[in-house]
RNA sequence: AGACAGGUGGCCGAGUGGUCGAAGGCGCACGACUGGAACUCGUGUAGGGUUAAUAGCCCUCGAGGGUUCGAAUCCCUUCCUGUCUGCCA
Protein backbone atom coordinates (compact mmCIF):
# COMPACT_ATOMS: atom_id res chain seq x y z
CA UNK A 1 0.00 0.00 0.00
CA UNK A 2 1.54 3.28 -0.87
CA UNK A 3 1.74 6.21 2.04
CA UNK A 4 -1.31 7.43 2.50
CA UNK A 5 0.20 10.71 4.57
CA UNK A 6 2.95 11.19 1.89
CA UNK A 7 -0.57 11.30 -0.42
CA UNK A 8 -1.67 13.77 1.26
CA UNK A 9 1.19 16.23 2.01
CA UNK A 10 2.68 16.00 -0.84
CA UNK A 11 -0.73 15.54 -3.49
CA UNK A 12 0.83 17.14 -6.77
CA UNK A 13 4.05 15.30 -6.58
CA UNK A 14 2.50 11.53 -5.58
CA UNK A 15 0.15 12.01 -8.38
CA UNK A 16 2.80 12.87 -11.29
CA UNK A 17 4.52 9.49 -9.78
CA UNK A 18 1.41 7.74 -10.10
CA UNK A 19 0.38 9.09 -13.75
CA UNK A 20 3.56 6.53 -14.90
CA UNK A 21 1.58 3.90 -13.82
CA UNK A 22 -1.56 4.85 -15.22
CA UNK A 23 -3.15 6.18 -12.21
CA UNK A 24 -5.41 8.97 -12.51
CA UNK A 25 -5.74 12.19 -10.53
CA UNK A 26 -9.05 11.70 -9.31
CA UNK A 27 -8.67 8.20 -7.88
CA UNK A 28 -5.41 9.80 -5.89
CA UNK A 29 -8.44 12.53 -5.33
CA UNK A 30 -11.08 10.34 -4.03
CA UNK A 31 -7.97 8.48 -1.69
CA UNK A 32 -7.00 11.90 -0.15
CA UNK A 33 -10.80 12.65 0.48
CA UNK A 34 -11.34 9.54 1.93
CA UNK A 35 -8.28 9.76 4.05
CA UNK A 36 -9.60 12.94 5.23
CA UNK A 37 -12.81 11.39 6.55
CA UNK A 38 -11.57 8.67 8.21
CA UNK A 39 -9.15 11.29 10.30
CA UNK A 40 -12.45 13.29 10.95
CA UNK A 41 -14.26 9.97 11.95
CA UNK A 42 -11.58 8.80 14.20
CA UNK A 43 -11.36 12.52 16.19
CA UNK A 44 -14.99 12.88 16.90
CA UNK A 45 -14.95 8.99 18.17
CA UNK A 46 -11.75 8.86 20.08
CA UNK A 47 -13.39 12.39 21.74
CA UNK A 48 -16.15 10.79 22.83
CA UNK A 49 -14.86 7.70 24.10
CA UNK A 50 -12.30 9.85 25.95
CA UNK A 51 -15.63 11.44 27.68
CA UNK A 52 -16.66 7.85 28.38
CA UNK A 53 -13.50 6.34 29.87
CA UNK A 54 -13.31 9.71 32.27
CA UNK A 55 -17.11 9.47 33.26
CA UNK A 56 -16.60 5.52 33.88
CA UNK A 57 -13.98 6.56 36.53
CA UNK A 58 -16.32 9.18 37.77
CA UNK A 59 -18.81 6.73 37.85
CA UNK A 60 -16.63 4.20 40.56
CA UNK A 61 -15.66 7.25 42.68
CA UNK A 62 -19.29 8.11 42.85
CA UNK A 63 -20.40 4.34 44.27
CA UNK A 64 -17.81 4.59 46.35
CA UNK A 65 -18.74 8.24 48.43
CA UNK A 66 -21.92 6.92 48.28
CA UNK A 67 -23.28 10.18 46.07
CA UNK A 68 -26.06 9.94 43.45
CA UNK A 69 -25.37 8.67 40.21
CA UNK A 70 -28.78 8.60 38.42
CA UNK A 71 -27.62 11.93 36.81
CA UNK A 72 -24.38 10.44 35.86
CA UNK A 73 -26.04 7.44 34.55
CA UNK A 74 -28.01 9.31 31.98
CA UNK A 75 -25.05 10.88 30.18
CA UNK A 76 -23.06 8.12 30.19
CA UNK A 77 -26.23 6.50 28.60
CA UNK A 78 -26.41 9.15 25.83
CA UNK A 79 -22.82 9.67 25.08
CA UNK A 80 -23.05 5.50 24.49
CA UNK A 81 -25.12 5.10 22.29
CA UNK A 82 -23.10 8.58 20.40
CA UNK A 83 -19.93 6.06 20.57
CA UNK A 84 -22.11 3.55 18.82
CA UNK A 85 -23.05 5.31 16.08
CA UNK A 86 -19.80 7.39 15.20
CA UNK A 87 -17.70 4.03 15.33
CA UNK A 88 -20.55 2.84 12.99
CA UNK A 89 -18.87 5.94 10.65
CA UNK A 90 -15.47 5.53 11.40
CA UNK A 91 -15.83 1.49 10.65
CA UNK A 92 -17.72 2.52 7.01
CA UNK A 93 -15.18 5.31 6.30
CA UNK A 94 -12.04 2.81 7.20
CA UNK A 95 -14.08 0.11 5.10
CA UNK A 96 -14.32 2.78 1.93
CA UNK A 97 -10.67 4.07 2.43
CA UNK A 98 -9.16 0.59 2.44
CA UNK A 99 -10.68 -0.65 -0.73
CA UNK A 100 -9.31 2.26 -2.81
CA UNK A 101 -5.85 2.73 -0.68
CA UNK A 102 -5.19 -1.45 -1.58
CA UNK A 103 -6.28 -1.18 -5.24
CA UNK A 104 -3.89 1.75 -5.80
CA UNK A 105 -0.90 0.25 -7.38
CA UNK A 106 3.02 0.94 -5.79
CA UNK A 107 4.75 4.02 -6.91
CA UNK A 108 7.54 3.82 -9.54
CA UNK A 109 11.33 5.20 -9.07
CA UNK A 110 11.92 8.49 -10.63
CA UNK A 111 14.80 6.74 -12.71
CA UNK A 112 11.84 4.17 -14.41
CA UNK A 113 11.52 5.02 -18.01
CA UNK A 114 8.12 6.20 -19.06
CA UNK A 115 5.99 4.32 -21.55
CA UNK A 116 2.75 2.03 -22.13
CA UNK A 117 3.39 -1.19 -22.58
CA UNK A 118 6.89 -3.78 -23.05
CA UNK A 119 7.87 -2.24 -26.44
CA UNK A 120 8.79 0.93 -24.15
CA UNK A 121 11.07 -1.41 -22.40
CA UNK A 122 14.78 -0.55 -22.40
CA UNK A 123 17.08 -2.90 -23.02
CA UNK A 124 20.61 -1.95 -20.79
CA UNK A 125 22.85 -4.70 -22.30
CA UNK A 126 22.77 -8.16 -23.95
CA UNK A 127 24.94 -11.21 -22.80
CA UNK A 128 26.38 -13.83 -24.10
CA UNK A 129 26.41 -14.15 -28.11
CA UNK A 130 23.51 -16.55 -29.63
CA UNK A 131 24.50 -19.38 -31.45
CA UNK A 132 24.55 -19.57 -34.92
CA UNK A 133 22.40 -22.67 -36.56
CA UNK A 134 23.73 -24.11 -39.62
CA UNK A 135 19.77 -25.74 -39.18
CA UNK A 136 16.34 -24.48 -39.00
CA UNK A 137 16.32 -24.48 -34.92
CA UNK A 138 13.42 -26.19 -33.88
CA UNK A 139 10.57 -24.52 -31.54
CA UNK A 140 10.49 -26.60 -27.52
CA UNK A 141 7.12 -27.98 -28.36
CA UNK A 142 8.36 -29.46 -31.90
CA UNK A 143 11.95 -30.88 -29.81
CA UNK A 144 9.38 -32.74 -26.78
CA UNK A 145 7.60 -34.13 -29.15
CA UNK A 146 10.67 -35.46 -30.97
CA UNK A 147 12.25 -36.67 -27.63
CA UNK A 148 8.92 -37.64 -26.18
CA UNK A 149 9.88 -35.24 -23.35
CA UNK A 150 6.52 -33.71 -23.03
CA UNK A 151 3.14 -35.48 -22.81
CA UNK A 152 0.62 -32.15 -23.41
CA UNK A 153 -2.64 -34.68 -23.63
CA UNK A 154 -1.85 -36.78 -20.89
CA UNK A 155 -1.35 -33.36 -18.55
CA UNK A 156 -4.77 -32.25 -20.07
CA UNK A 157 -6.49 -35.81 -19.16
CA UNK A 158 -4.95 -35.55 -15.52
CA UNK A 159 -6.38 -32.11 -14.86
CA UNK A 160 -7.49 -29.96 -17.68
CA UNK A 161 -5.59 -27.19 -20.29
CA UNK A 162 -2.19 -25.53 -19.39
CA UNK A 163 -1.09 -28.32 -17.42
CA UNK A 164 1.20 -30.91 -18.49
CA UNK A 165 3.46 -33.98 -17.91
CA UNK A 166 7.09 -33.91 -18.11
CA UNK A 167 9.02 -37.36 -18.92
CA UNK A 168 12.28 -39.34 -18.73
CA UNK A 169 15.35 -36.65 -19.09
CA UNK A 170 13.19 -33.75 -19.48
CA UNK A 171 11.68 -34.38 -15.59
CA UNK A 172 15.50 -35.32 -14.75
CA UNK A 173 16.68 -32.04 -16.24
CA UNK A 174 13.69 -30.22 -14.49
CA UNK A 175 15.40 -31.28 -11.03
CA UNK A 176 18.51 -30.94 -11.94
CA UNK A 177 18.19 -27.25 -13.11
CA UNK A 178 15.84 -27.02 -9.30
CA UNK A 179 19.04 -28.30 -7.86
CA UNK A 180 21.80 -26.38 -9.31
CA UNK A 181 19.54 -22.72 -9.01
CA UNK A 182 18.67 -23.62 -5.31
CA UNK A 183 22.56 -24.37 -4.73
CA UNK A 184 23.90 -21.40 -6.82
CA UNK A 185 21.68 -18.69 -4.79
CA UNK A 186 22.91 -20.61 -1.07
CA UNK A 187 25.95 -20.27 -2.18
CA UNK A 188 25.21 -16.43 -2.51
CA UNK A 189 24.09 -16.06 0.99
CA UNK A 190 20.52 -16.68 0.57
CA UNK A 191 18.77 -19.37 3.14
CA UNK A 192 17.39 -22.40 1.81
CA UNK A 193 13.62 -22.69 2.68
CA UNK A 194 11.07 -25.02 2.11
CA UNK A 195 7.85 -23.79 2.53
CA UNK A 196 3.67 -24.08 2.09
CA UNK A 197 2.80 -23.82 -1.22
CA UNK A 198 -1.22 -22.77 0.00
CA UNK A 199 -1.11 -19.91 1.76
CA UNK A 200 -3.86 -17.93 3.59
CA UNK A 201 -5.39 -14.49 2.58
CA UNK A 202 -3.82 -12.25 4.71
CA UNK A 203 -0.99 -13.16 3.57
CA UNK A 204 -1.54 -12.80 -0.27
CA UNK A 205 -2.69 -9.28 1.00
CA UNK A 206 0.81 -9.05 2.49
CA UNK A 207 2.32 -9.44 -1.16
CA UNK A 208 -0.65 -7.20 -3.14
CA UNK A 209 -2.30 -10.49 -4.90
CA UNK A 210 -5.37 -9.72 -3.14
CA UNK A 211 -7.58 -8.53 -2.81
CA UNK A 212 -7.44 -6.58 -6.48
CA UNK A 213 -6.41 -10.48 -8.60
CA UNK A 214 -8.13 -12.94 -7.10
CA UNK A 215 -9.56 -14.03 -10.39
CA UNK A 216 -5.89 -15.10 -11.22
CA UNK A 217 -5.38 -17.52 -8.18
CA UNK A 218 -6.59 -21.08 -7.48
CA UNK A 219 -8.90 -20.71 -4.42
CA UNK A 220 -9.07 -23.78 -2.03
CA UNK A 221 -12.98 -24.91 -1.13
CA UNK A 222 -14.33 -23.98 2.23
CA UNK A 223 -10.62 -22.69 3.32
CA UNK A 224 -9.12 -19.53 3.68
CA UNK A 225 -6.33 -20.81 1.38
CA UNK A 226 -5.10 -20.34 -1.73
CA UNK A 227 -2.50 -22.31 -4.20
CA UNK A 228 0.35 -19.49 -4.02
CA UNK A 229 0.93 -17.54 -7.82
CA UNK A 230 4.91 -17.75 -7.13
CA UNK A 231 7.52 -18.17 -3.50
CA UNK A 232 7.46 -14.79 -3.51
CA UNK A 233 4.35 -14.64 -1.19
CA UNK A 234 5.39 -17.77 1.14
CA UNK A 235 8.76 -15.74 1.10
CA UNK A 236 7.91 -12.56 1.78
CA UNK A 237 5.35 -13.02 4.72
CA UNK A 238 7.76 -15.05 6.69
CA UNK A 239 8.07 -11.92 8.37
CA UNK A 240 4.85 -10.72 8.25
CA UNK A 241 3.71 -8.69 11.31
CA UNK A 242 7.10 -8.98 12.82
CA UNK A 243 10.23 -6.39 13.81
CA UNK A 244 13.51 -7.43 12.95
CA UNK A 245 16.23 -6.00 14.24
CA UNK A 246 18.78 -3.97 12.20
CA UNK A 247 21.61 -6.04 12.41
CA UNK A 248 19.55 -8.82 10.92
CA UNK A 249 19.43 -6.95 7.35
CA UNK A 250 19.39 -8.15 4.90
CA UNK A 251 17.43 -11.17 5.18
CA UNK A 252 18.12 -13.69 1.68
CA UNK A 253 16.03 -16.04 1.20
CA UNK A 254 15.62 -18.67 -1.10
CA UNK A 255 13.16 -21.53 -1.94
CA UNK A 256 11.63 -23.93 -4.75
CA UNK A 257 7.85 -23.90 -5.38
CA UNK A 258 5.68 -24.50 -8.11
CA UNK A 259 3.47 -22.02 -8.70
CA UNK A 260 -0.28 -21.71 -9.57
CA UNK A 261 -1.83 -19.35 -12.20
CA UNK A 262 -5.12 -19.31 -13.40
CA UNK A 263 -4.16 -17.06 -16.27
CA UNK A 264 -7.38 -15.19 -16.47
CA UNK A 265 -7.26 -12.84 -19.37
CA UNK A 266 -4.53 -14.30 -21.15
CA UNK A 267 -6.75 -17.06 -23.30
CA UNK A 268 -4.89 -17.96 -26.63
CA UNK A 269 -1.71 -16.76 -25.37
CA UNK A 270 1.14 -18.99 -25.78
CA UNK A 271 -1.11 -22.17 -26.04
CA UNK A 272 1.22 -24.13 -27.97
CA UNK A 273 3.92 -25.52 -25.40
CA UNK A 274 4.89 -24.98 -21.75
CA UNK A 275 5.66 -21.05 -22.07
CA UNK A 276 2.34 -20.45 -20.12
CA UNK A 277 1.03 -23.24 -17.90
CA UNK A 278 -1.16 -23.09 -14.47
CA UNK A 279 1.30 -24.70 -12.83
CA UNK A 280 5.16 -24.07 -13.42
CA UNK A 281 8.13 -24.68 -11.13
CA UNK A 282 10.50 -21.53 -9.86
CA UNK A 283 13.14 -21.24 -7.64
CA UNK A 284 12.63 -17.67 -6.29
CA UNK A 285 14.74 -15.37 -4.35
CA UNK A 286 13.41 -12.82 -1.71
CA UNK A 287 15.35 -10.19 0.15
CA UNK A 288 14.06 -7.93 3.00
CA UNK A 289 16.70 -5.00 3.25
CA UNK A 290 17.52 -1.79 4.82
CA UNK A 291 15.99 1.08 3.16
CA UNK A 292 19.15 2.54 2.38
CA UNK A 293 20.51 -0.72 1.20
CA UNK A 294 17.58 -1.79 -1.48
CA UNK A 295 19.10 -0.58 -4.47
CA UNK A 296 22.58 -2.48 -3.59
CA UNK A 297 20.73 -5.62 -2.60
CA UNK A 298 18.98 -4.96 -6.19
CA UNK A 299 21.61 -4.87 -8.21
CA UNK A 300 22.68 -8.29 -6.51
CA UNK A 301 20.15 -10.25 -7.27
CA UNK A 302 20.21 -9.00 -10.94
CA UNK A 303 23.40 -10.17 -11.37
CA UNK A 304 23.65 -13.54 -9.83
CA UNK A 305 20.52 -14.47 -11.83
CA UNK A 306 22.01 -13.11 -14.80
CA UNK A 307 25.02 -15.14 -13.85
CA UNK A 308 22.87 -18.18 -13.51
CA UNK A 309 22.06 -17.63 -17.36
CA UNK A 310 25.56 -17.37 -18.06
CA UNK A 311 26.54 -20.54 -16.13
CA UNK A 312 24.15 -22.30 -18.33
CA UNK A 313 25.33 -20.40 -21.70
CA UNK A 314 22.13 -19.31 -22.62
CA UNK A 315 22.37 -15.84 -24.58
CA UNK A 316 20.08 -13.40 -22.65
CA UNK A 317 19.32 -9.54 -22.28
CA UNK A 318 18.94 -7.29 -19.71
CA UNK A 319 15.79 -5.26 -19.84
CA UNK A 320 14.36 -2.14 -17.18
CA UNK A 321 10.89 -1.85 -17.39
CA UNK A 322 8.74 1.11 -18.34
CA UNK A 323 6.18 2.49 -15.50
CA UNK A 324 3.18 1.04 -17.92
CA UNK A 325 4.75 -2.73 -18.12
CA UNK A 326 5.74 -2.73 -14.34
CA UNK A 327 3.49 -4.88 -11.78
CA UNK A 328 1.41 -3.64 -9.44
CA UNK A 329 3.48 -4.12 -6.44
CA UNK A 330 7.09 -3.34 -7.96
CA UNK A 331 8.57 0.38 -7.59
CA UNK A 332 11.56 -0.80 -10.35
CA UNK A 333 11.59 -4.00 -12.40
CA UNK A 334 14.59 -5.17 -14.47
CA UNK A 335 13.37 -8.70 -16.70
CA UNK A 336 16.16 -10.91 -18.04
CA UNK A 337 15.10 -12.38 -21.09
CA UNK A 338 16.42 -15.42 -22.68
CA UNK A 339 17.44 -16.14 -26.34
CA UNK A 340 14.84 -18.85 -27.73
CA UNK A 341 16.15 -19.30 -31.30
CA UNK A 342 13.16 -21.90 -32.26
CA UNK A 343 10.94 -18.31 -31.59
CA UNK A 344 13.59 -16.14 -33.00
CA UNK A 345 13.23 -13.81 -30.14
CA UNK A 346 13.95 -12.99 -26.48
CA UNK A 347 11.33 -14.25 -24.20
CA UNK A 348 11.34 -13.57 -20.21
CA UNK A 349 12.74 -15.96 -17.52
CA UNK A 350 13.19 -13.92 -14.74
CA UNK A 351 11.71 -10.68 -13.42
CA UNK A 352 13.35 -8.99 -10.16
CA UNK A 353 11.45 -6.02 -8.58
CA UNK A 354 12.48 -3.73 -5.85
CA UNK A 355 8.67 -2.71 -3.86
CA UNK A 356 10.11 -0.45 -1.59
CA UNK A 357 7.97 -0.81 1.33
CA UNK A 358 4.78 -1.03 -0.35
CA UNK A 359 4.88 -4.26 0.22
CA UNK A 360 6.39 -3.79 3.89
CA UNK A 361 3.64 -1.04 4.94
CA UNK A 362 0.67 -3.87 3.50
CA UNK A 363 2.55 -6.90 5.34
CA UNK A 364 3.76 -5.04 8.60
CA UNK A 365 7.28 -6.05 7.90
CA UNK A 366 9.25 -3.53 10.24
CA UNK A 367 12.91 -3.22 11.73
CA UNK A 368 14.03 -1.48 14.56
CA UNK A 369 16.17 1.57 13.37
CA UNK A 370 17.09 2.89 17.29
CA UNK A 371 14.22 3.59 19.29
CA UNK A 372 11.67 3.70 16.04
CA UNK A 373 9.96 1.04 14.14
CA UNK A 374 10.97 1.65 10.25
CA UNK A 375 9.24 -0.04 7.10
CA UNK A 376 11.83 -2.19 5.78
CA UNK A 377 12.31 -2.98 1.67
CA UNK A 378 11.45 -5.78 0.21
CA UNK A 379 12.85 -7.25 -3.18
CA UNK A 380 11.64 -10.76 -5.12
CA UNK A 381 12.90 -12.19 -7.94
CA UNK A 382 12.89 -15.40 -10.25
CA UNK A 383 16.59 -17.55 -10.12
CA UNK A 384 14.82 -18.78 -12.18
CA UNK A 385 11.90 -20.10 -14.07
CA UNK A 386 12.52 -23.71 -14.47
CA UNK A 387 10.06 -24.77 -17.34
CA UNK A 388 11.39 -21.86 -19.42
CA UNK A 389 14.74 -23.18 -18.04
CA UNK A 390 14.28 -26.29 -19.67
CA UNK A 391 12.75 -24.39 -22.89
CA UNK A 392 15.33 -22.22 -23.15
CA UNK A 393 18.24 -25.46 -22.75
CA UNK A 394 15.96 -27.68 -25.23
CA UNK A 395 16.21 -24.78 -28.34
CA UNK A 396 19.66 -23.46 -27.48
CA UNK A 397 21.08 -27.12 -27.24
CA UNK A 398 19.23 -28.84 -30.37
CA UNK A 399 20.93 -30.96 -32.48
CA UNK A 400 19.76 -31.07 -36.47
CA UNK A 401 18.59 -34.86 -35.91
CA UNK A 402 16.25 -33.13 -32.52
CA UNK A 403 18.78 -34.67 -30.02
CA UNK A 404 19.26 -32.11 -27.22
CA UNK A 405 22.76 -31.75 -25.16
CA UNK A 406 23.32 -31.24 -21.73
CA UNK A 407 24.60 -27.89 -20.46
CA UNK A 408 28.20 -28.91 -18.81
CA UNK A 409 27.45 -27.49 -15.41
CA UNK A 410 24.05 -29.53 -14.93
CA UNK A 411 25.71 -33.02 -16.00
CA UNK A 412 26.75 -33.49 -12.01
CA UNK A 413 23.18 -33.31 -11.53
CA UNK A 414 21.76 -35.37 -13.81
C1' A B 1 -12.16 -35.76 12.73
C1' G B 2 -13.60 -36.52 18.41
C1' A B 3 -12.42 -35.41 23.85
C1' C B 4 -9.96 -32.38 27.29
C1' A B 5 -6.60 -28.18 28.40
C1' G B 6 -4.83 -23.56 26.93
C1' G B 7 -3.92 -18.72 24.01
C1' U B 8 -1.35 -12.16 28.23
C1' G B 9 4.73 -7.83 26.21
C1' G B 10 11.21 -10.58 22.72
C1' C B 11 10.60 -15.06 26.18
C1' C B 12 8.61 -17.21 30.93
C1' G B 13 4.63 -15.96 33.93
C1' A B 14 0.92 -13.36 37.55
C1' G B 15 -3.61 -11.19 37.02
C1' U B 16 -11.61 -13.65 37.83
C1' G B 17 -15.13 -6.68 37.09
C1' G B 18 -12.61 -0.19 38.06
C1' U B 19 -6.66 2.14 40.89
C1' C B 20 -4.15 -2.93 34.60
C1' G B 21 -1.23 -1.78 28.60
C1' A B 22 -0.59 -5.19 32.61
C1' A B 23 3.15 -7.61 38.99
C1' G B 24 7.53 -10.54 39.08
C1' G B 25 11.45 -12.94 36.52
C1' C B 26 14.63 -13.78 32.17
C1' G B 27 16.63 -11.37 28.07
C1' C B 28 18.17 -6.75 25.96
C1' A B 29 19.97 -1.38 26.21
C1' C B 30 22.23 2.52 28.94
C1' G B 31 24.68 4.11 33.46
C1' A B 32 27.53 3.17 38.20
C1' C B 33 31.23 -0.09 40.28
C1' U B 34 36.22 -2.52 37.80
C1' G B 35 42.78 -2.13 35.10
C1' G B 36 39.16 -4.97 32.10
C1' A B 37 35.31 -8.42 32.81
C1' A B 38 31.90 -11.41 35.78
C1' C B 39 28.94 -10.37 40.03
C1' U B 40 26.09 -6.45 42.15
C1' C B 41 23.22 -1.92 42.01
C1' G B 42 20.27 1.90 39.30
C1' U B 43 17.33 3.33 35.02
C1' G B 44 14.82 2.03 30.70
C1' U B 45 12.45 -1.69 27.43
C1' A B 46 4.90 -3.92 23.50
C1' G B 47 2.30 -2.46 18.92
C1' G B 48 -0.77 0.90 16.21
C1' G B 49 -3.54 5.65 15.24
C1' U B 50 -3.78 11.09 15.75
C1' U B 51 -0.12 15.09 16.32
C1' A B 52 5.17 19.47 15.13
C1' A B 53 5.73 16.26 19.42
C1' U B 54 9.54 10.44 22.12
C1' A B 55 3.17 16.02 25.14
C1' G B 56 -1.85 14.66 25.59
C1' C B 57 -5.83 11.53 23.78
C1' C B 58 -7.76 6.83 21.46
C1' C B 59 -7.36 1.51 20.20
C1' U B 60 -5.03 -3.36 21.06
C1' C B 61 -4.16 -9.08 26.53
C1' G B 62 -5.41 -14.71 19.44
C1' A B 63 -9.79 -12.68 16.30
C1' G B 64 -15.03 -11.18 16.08
C1' G B 65 -19.50 -10.21 18.76
C1' G B 66 -22.31 -9.65 23.52
C1' U B 67 -23.33 -8.33 28.94
C1' U B 68 -21.87 -3.85 31.98
C1' C B 69 -21.43 3.04 33.59
C1' G B 70 -16.72 0.09 33.31
C1' A B 71 -13.89 -6.39 30.58
C1' A B 72 -7.31 -9.32 30.12
C1' U B 73 -11.05 -10.89 33.77
C1' C B 74 -18.17 -12.90 32.68
C1' C B 75 -21.08 -15.03 28.11
C1' C B 76 -21.26 -16.59 22.74
C1' U B 77 -18.83 -17.62 18.02
C1' U B 78 -14.39 -18.57 15.55
C1' C B 79 -9.21 -19.49 14.67
C1' C B 80 -4.81 -21.40 16.59
C1' U B 81 -1.62 -24.40 19.98
C1' G B 82 -0.85 -28.68 23.31
C1' U B 83 -2.26 -33.68 25.09
C1' C B 84 -5.00 -38.19 24.30
C1' U B 85 -8.02 -41.14 20.70
C1' G B 86 -8.84 -42.04 15.45
C1' C B 87 -6.54 -41.69 10.60
C1' C B 88 -2.29 -41.27 7.72
C1' A B 89 3.28 -40.18 4.90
Amino acid sequence: MIDLKYVEKNFDEAAARLKKKGVDTQTLEKLKTLFGQLKEANAALEAAQAEQNSMSKLFGQYKREGKDIGELKAKVDANKERIAQLQEKAREAEAVLYEVALAIPNFPDDSVPEGEDEEDNVELRKVLEPRVFDFEPLEHWALAEKNGWIDFERGVKLAKSRFSVLRGDAARLERALINFFLDTNREKGFEELCVPFMNNAQMLQGTGQLPKFEEDLFKIEDEDLYLIPTAEVPLTNMYNDEILSEEKLPVLMTGYTPCFRKEAGSAGRDTRGIIRQHQFDKVEMVAIAHPDKSDEVFEMMVQNASDILTALGLPHRVVELCGGDLGFSAARTIDLEVWLPGQNKYREISSISNTRDFQARRAKIRFKDGKKNRLVHTLNGSALAVGRTLIAIMENYQNEDGSIEIPEVLKKYM
